[in-house]
DNA sequence: CAGTTATATAACCGTCAAGGCATGCACGAG
DNA sequence: CTCGTGCATGCCTTGACGGTTATATAACTG
């Protein structure tokens, strides 16, 4: 799934948030990002080459549109996680509850770990 | 939506589907990595400043585990392009069908122009 | 206390990718 | 055929990132 790192760049993220109601032409997504025409045609290039996006030559344009490949690849990849939230928690549901408790015994003023 | 981003490097892909199952202390990682533990550790720290994982101290040792939180948004983010495959699915998707018995069907014949 | 274990951090390096500009290429218009 | 348009590609710079080794911090052990 190398889609995944495709997409997860912002500028590509936007791409691909902008062709998901319309297809769209290489220049309206330059005018949509405010980018040079190159970049935007570099990052079209890297979502074409992971199948995220497939184009069509249409008079001298090219018209960019999704492809559900990747997205369909994504949701299987989440669908494991996805019990994390939809079943009954178990676990998960024990640490929360710890947490909002009080805090483990033994280790109070631990170093900064965040989060 | 840092957490994609997060996700997206390979190596923390898979400290996340390790963690999918079972929580981990830093050293398990490791093993199951074959990395250095400073690697594992940055990598962590990454996951940890995205909410993807949370670490909880027993001991001398950092038990990770995930955090649902990101994985909801992902699902979320994911939701709207849904519609690319459970609505009409025509055009360039049919072997990919996973309830279509047979894979039959003509085909389309599409013009490959990109890759 | 000293010593060991477990993890985080610091300093450093090589690589890679995103952005810019300039240019090449394909196609339609005239 | 020539020109203009729309897009891709090549080259370059810069900044971010993954990995390593060395070191710091924290907690258990004796």
């Amino acid at each position: 799934m190398d889609a995944l790192a495709a997409i997860a760049e912002p500028t590509r993220r936007r791409i691909v948030d902008g062709l998901r109601l319309r297809e769209c032409t290489v220049s309206e997504l330059v005018d949509m990002l405010g980018m040079s025409q190159p970049a935007v045609s570099k990052h079209l290039r890297v979502l074409r080459e992971a199948g995220v996006v497939s184009a069509q030559t249409r008079a001298q344009q090219r018209v960019y549109r999704l492809e559900p490949g990747p997205f369909r690849e994504l949701d299987a990849w989440l669908a494991p996680y996805r019990r994390m939230w939809t079943h009954h928690l178990g676990e998960l549901e024990r640490h929360l509850d710890r947490k909002a408790a009080g805090p483990r015994l033994g280790n109070k003023a631990g170093p900064r770990l965040d989060n």
